[in-house]
DNA sequence: GTAGGGTTAG
């Protein structure tokens, strides 16, 4: 009888899931052994591989299981090897190594498929190379999986180099090697390469597709992966969960809902399997596209929830500035036996600052080494001086800044600077800005919120400094940029352009909406040194940061119960804030703007942040 | 009846 027949006979195997306790393992176990069924060679390594492979928790178990089994089989103890190599142990998987070279058995290409992806994840490359020894000895270097792993192990301790002296030692290039050095190249950085062996393979399956659509993704080339996504389905390529997960991650950069939506109608439609990871991914997409609602709905649909799950819905809320619901979330979390992790605090704590819960959150950051052991990371700090700044207690902020127990990083400096800038210290933004731009001196960043400062202070001087400063090291400023989508379409404007096709009609509805704007009382803030305005643009009505021209954009092209959802490169500065919440009153429209920071949603005159910055 | 490709974060 074939050993699926005998699964099939026996269902409390197949019913093994993360949801089973250690006790009703070991009755399927002592089940198993009742009836002999450990002894069939095929059956132990199904049983453990199924238990392990489920849930990691269980894998010390499973090793003991086998560990008692008289006479595993080289599958059962490759199984061993395979769960352990992507569990936080992989140096466990050499133990049943030894157990196969100990039984006199010889290992096989799966042997060393595992094996190698096991040393990837311990990022030891010694042991790696002797690995790729052993395997060069036991003639299963022309394998193509067991090459894919070499290649991914070399891409795991960063050598692109090695990577390329093993695939070019290889003489035919199977489909399956071929797709490991591509996704290899793109996350290395070299997506041009990875390109060149796409276009280059004579056949191209599903996952060699999806390796390139993610390296697009994942080189932050999200219309080049949409692209490839639509050019996949036209060559009529099977397309599965993996399939969707880039595709919704580029449709997050991009921040265009109406083509994620469009992505979550076509996995329904396909009938593609909700799993964690495409789950988090469409979480991720609603969050970040601006539709929270839509996020949760998708959140509290979902069958079982990871910590990535929790957490992605957790920035989500943090981003959008519900801070309290995001804080809730956490409590639900921990109730549902999810640990939380140094990701899920960065969430956390973003969480307290938006809506300036101090307290809480200082709670929090100490609750992570109390409770959970994690090391706070300079994420976390740069995130508690932006708690402290944001608050306006800049000395705290600073104090805690000189008592880190590590170098502080540009980014708590750069929050501390944001700080200045939202309370107005000069002294405290001088300082900041001078630490910042020792760590980074190109960071165009630093410079404008610096001038912003003296500019708010009316320290002419201060300005005129910080240019010449600027031209002398030859920094430029990033110019803003921000897009819409309208019909699936997207629009994207700069600062001052003029390139629209339909520059004129904007140009119509700006002095509109300006006009109607003044009638309400908007003053345009028409500070002299407001720096992201040249003094030669002044007299152009374009001449407006690029959030304005979008809206007038959206108010000519979509209708009118359609939010207008703006997606920009920079952050939005203060008088377009105050800009979208007039015309969200004036026009009686909804305008959600993503700023490279978090969300602004106008609606009525007001905006989701509470004008707290 | 084991192998490849995917998610979270300044």
């Amino acid at each position: 009888m074939s050993s699926l027949k005998i699964i099939a006979k026996h269902p409390s195997i197949c019913q093994i899931d993360s949801s089973t306790t250690l006790r009703e393992l070991r009755q399927i176990h002592a089940h198993l052994l009742l009836n002999g069924l450990l002894t069939d060679p095929h059956l132990s390594g199904q049983f453990v591989a199924a238990i392990a492979l489920r849930n990691p928790d269980n894998l010390d178990y499973s090793g003991r299981v086998l560990d008692r089994c008289e006479h595993p089989t080289l599958f059962g103890l490759n199984s061993m090897i395979r769960v352990h190599s992507k569990s936080p142990t992989p140096q466990k998987s050499f133990h049943f190594y030894d157990r196969i070279l100990r039984r006199g058995l010889s290992p096989d290409n799966y042997t060393f498929s595992f094996l190698v992806r096991a040393c990837a994840q311990l990022l030891a490359r010694g042991v790696g190379e002797s690995v790729h020894g052993a395997l060069v000895r036991h003639g299963f270097e022309s394998d193509p999986h067991v090459q894919s792993g070499l290649i991914n192990m070399y891409a795991e301790m960063g050598s692109l180099e090695s990577c390329r002296r093993v695939f070019g030692g290889i003489l035919d290039h199977d489909v399956v090697c071929q797709t490991a050095m591509l996704s290899t190249s793109a996350k290395l950085g070299d997506v041009a390469f990875a390109k060149k062996l796409f276009d280059e393979m004579p056949e191209r399956d599903t996952v060699a597709w999806n390796a390139m659509i993610a390296g697009y993704a994942q080189c932050g080339e999200p219309r080049q992966a949409l692209n490839l996504f639509h050019e996949m389905q036209l060559e009529g390529v099977k397309v599965n969960e993996p399939s969707m997960v880039p595709v919704l991650s580029a449709c997050t950069q991009l921040g265009v809902l109406d083509q994620g939506r469009w992505a979550h109608a076509y996995i329904e439609k396909n009938r593609l399997r909700m799993t964690l990871t495409l789950g988090t991914a469409l979480i991720d997409m609603y969050a970040k596209c601006g539709d929270m609602d839509k996020a949760m709905e998708v959140f509290w649909g979902m069958k079982e929830r990871n910590v990535y799950t929790w957490s992605s819905a957790m920035n989500g809320l943090a981003m959008n500035g519900a801070g309290k619901e995001c804080l809730e979330l956490l409590s639900l979390m921990k109730k549902d036996g999810v640990l939380p992790n140094k990701v899920t605090f960065v969430s956390v704590l973003r969480g307290c600052s938006v809506v300036g819960l101090v307290e809480e959150g200082c709670k929090h950051f100490a609750s992570m080494t109390e409770l959970y052991g994690i090391q706070p990371e300079l994420e976390h700090y740069g995130c508690m001086v932006d708690l402290y700044g944001r608050a306006g207690r800049l000395n705290e902020a600073l104090k805690f800044i000189n008592d880190m127990p590590v170098e502080p990083h540009a980014g708590a400096w750069g929050a501390l600077l944001n700080a200045s800038k939202i309370h107005k210290n000069m002294e405290i933004g001088e300082l900041a800005s001078r630490k910042m731009l020792e760590l980074e001196a190109k960071s165009h960043g630093a410079y404008v919120l610096l001038s912003n400062i003296y500019a708010e202070n009316k320290s002419w001087e201060g300005v005129s400094h910080v240019r010449q400063v600027m031209k002398s090291r030859g920094v430029k400023k990033l110019p803003g940029c921000s897009v819409v989508e309208v019909d699936g379409e997207v629009h994207e404007f700069f600062v001052g352009d003029n390139s629209h096709q339909m520059y004129n009609e904007i140009k119509v509805m700006l002095g509109e909406i300006f006009r109607r704007l003044r009638l309400s009382g908007y003053m345009a803030d028409t500070n002299p040194v407001l720096f992201d305005i040249e003094e030669e643009e002044k007299e152009n009505a374009l001449s407006l940061h690029s959030e304005k021209i979008a809206t007038a954009f959206g108010l000519i092209r979509l209708k009118k119960d359609i939010p207008i959802r703006i997606v920009k490169n920079l952050r939005i500065c203060w008088d377009c804030h105050d800009f979208m919440k007039m015309v969200s009153r004036t026009f009686d429209r909804e305008i959600v703007v993503r700023d490279n920071n978090r969300f602004h949603h106008f609606r009525g005159g007001g905006c989701s942040c509470r004008d707290y910055w």
